[in-house]
DNA sequence: GTCTATATTTAGATAGAC
DNA sequence: GTCTATCTAAATATAGAC
């Protein structure tokens, strides 16, 4: 069945501890009792406990964010089409690995700063096809770069920050597990009419009367 | 100037390192050091790092969430002008601390489980002046519970996401420090635009056509 | 490659003088 | 109340046998 050579059955184990209890949180002995090996055998594999959290991470992180670019880069799809492919994937995404955004965020803070800018995530959202497609539907060939910030930053924050308040959340509705994961798949079709309704409400300045 | 007792100087400086690198990641040693005593006194005043932490911790809490109902509950305030003023406040108070919601929300899942619980935020929020003013607008006596989740957890997405993702937010948008307050304080008057439109699309539920 | 045993370092907590 | 010095425990890392 699970036929994993010792060196990724350690990186597994520390994958989920790591995740759970953070860096400084996780002891190298737990690793390897998780993994079913003895202690000596993970600096034999990693040489230390922080090589191991970095390559850990860096796997980490790709996985989270290493599917951006082809949601942003789809000449196939319109704007309006991939915010509701972004929201389906990374929520489907998130539900299976509901503690990764948290435990990414608060481990750059401490013990990965760096990481980060070395992907310039930057360049890989401004010289999108979205962002091509955005300047189109407002008429425009250069957009202020502000605008692009929010239309990536509104979805993922609907997206993104209920997991990362999960037990915030759940403790203020009085959801349980089950019901909060539905909450979440209505939410993959509510975000992207959201959106809409939010970059229409930009162009009109006019910031509108509405019937609430 | 700064006369404050050698305890409240500990707790002062726990406050720091705490929210700078989490319980874990914290020494005595150093809150200790900065705090400019010696790290004895730490334990005669607080008895242990633990005991330590947790005042630290309720006291940030309440700090976080205490002035929420007083802005819920308001009857003076519709429930427009209650999110304007949500929305303002609380960006006003994270731009001063803005690491707190990542603290708060990492150490709660890590050393700080129950806490949220025994504030019962669910009934604050369902019982709220809020609840009732939405109830009203919909010409409805009674709402289902899944409307009132989107009605707080979404301007609160909107307004703490940001924060809790800065250096993300940071990496993406190549905005300096300076650049991210000035998004921020744009967002004020955004988010309670946004959050009308996002109340009115819910009413429609044929999720209309729009311009993009 | 894998283990047991051990060295080394670090961090929390306390004893006891002042 | 505050300090220095020290104890104790925990956790990382390594030596060396198999």
């Amino acid at each position: 069945m699970n036929e994993l050579s010792t060196e990724d059955r350690i990186k597994q184990a520390a994958k989920a501890l790591f995740q759970e209890k953070g860096y400084s949180g996780t002891r190298t002995r737990d690793i390897a009792e998780r993994s079913g090996i003895n202690l000596a055998l993970l600096n034999y594999y990693f040489r230390s406990k922080q090589k191991l959290f970095e390559l850990v991470m860096l796997e980490t992180i790709q996985q989270f964010f290493g599917t951006l670019p082809q949601y942003l880069n789809n000449p196939e799809t319109s704007l309006d089409e991939k915010i509701q492919l972004l929201s389906r994937r990374y929520i489907d995404f998130l539900k299976t690995e509901p503690d990764l955004p948290l435990f990414i965020l608060s481990e750059i803070r401490h013990n990965a700063s760096g990481l980060i800018e070395k992907m310039n995530l930057n360049e890989v959202v401004f010289k999108s096809v979205l962002a091509k497609q955005y300047a189109e539907a407002m008429g425009r060939t250069e957009v202020d770069t502000k605008e692009i910030y929010m239309l990536i930053i509104n979805p993922l924050s609907l997206i993104i920050f209920p997991f990362v308040a999960r037990p915030m959340v759940m403790a203020l509705t009085g959801l349980d597990q089950n019901g909060f994961d539905q909450m979440m798949e209505q939410r993959k079709t509510l975000i992207p009419i959201w959106n809409r309704n939010m970059l229409n409400s930009d162009l009109n300045t006019t910031s509108s009367n509405t019937t609430i």
